[in-house]
DNA sequence: GTAATTGCAAAAATTTTGCCTCATA
DNA sequence: TATGAGGCAAAATTTTTGCAATTAC
């Protein structure tokens, strides 16, 4: 597993990923697929799976939904609506406190996760 | 959805979910089961959901694991063992900080879930 | 040339549903 | 006794795997 290859599959799925909106592994085959016939499932689930072992994209989560795939790294949160179930980036400093200690409760951290679980300003102007 | 009734599956449930913790709802179906033969696997999952929505119980979406279920709601965070699997509760105020908006992105804010990554101090103690 | 990678289909694993029966209020 | 809830098995998902064929390096 030192090994990587590029290969035109990696490329693709990652441009997709790219221009998706934290999508769900099958959500961004299901959008490859059009242009890309012969990619399979299977492979994007495995690719994604080796990007965010080797910290090339995010994997998220989120509550109520399956696992979702972020090509952003850099640090931030989510908001994630629980009546649409759009997710938007929140980045640190900006709503989100920066959480920089190397240690919580005896843990050495590897990485942090904020969700925030509520109404998007869409869905909310709809309830009312 | 108004007239919940009180079953003594949902006692056993979330008495169970009481000693255990932080499982999967699998999980708790297998250590239900020594004791209740009876008590199906779909009732587990039936009852954790209605507990989770009626805000008895608190749902986890941890990275790489299955929904979780925590039977505490008081406010906290988790530290999750990405080499263990292990979960430990951490309370606002003590190494997390309290975040207090009501909103954040335009978002209404119902929940916020505080992730932290890493790896625990026992597996920690191995590596070394 | 060799080993990583893909595709495909089958298998696992997880969660949901239908429907009839049971039991709570 | 009316109807919410549970049991069971089947179905629907989601994700993983085995293996032969392919392709990057």
């Amino acid at each position: 597993m030192e090994n990587k290859r590029n290969t035109e599959q990696k490329r693709v799925i990652l441009n997709a990923l790219m221009l998706a909106d934290h999508p769900t592994a099958s959500e961004l085959y299901e959008r490859i697929r059009d242009d890309n016939p012969h990619l399979s499932r299977a492979t994007v689930f495995r690719v994604l799976g080796q990007f965010a072992d080797d910290g090339v994209i995010r994997k998220l989560n989120l509550l109520g939904s399956d696992t979702r795939f972020d090509a952003r790294t850099t640090p931030h949160a989510h908001c994630h609506c629980v009546k649409c179930g759009r997710v938007t980036d929140v980045f640190e400093g900006d709503f989100v406190p920066v959480l920089s200690s190397q240690e919580v409760a005896g843990y050495k951290l590897l990485s942090t996760e904020i969700e925030f679980n509520g109404l998007c300003p869409d869905c909310l102007a709809k309830d009312n």
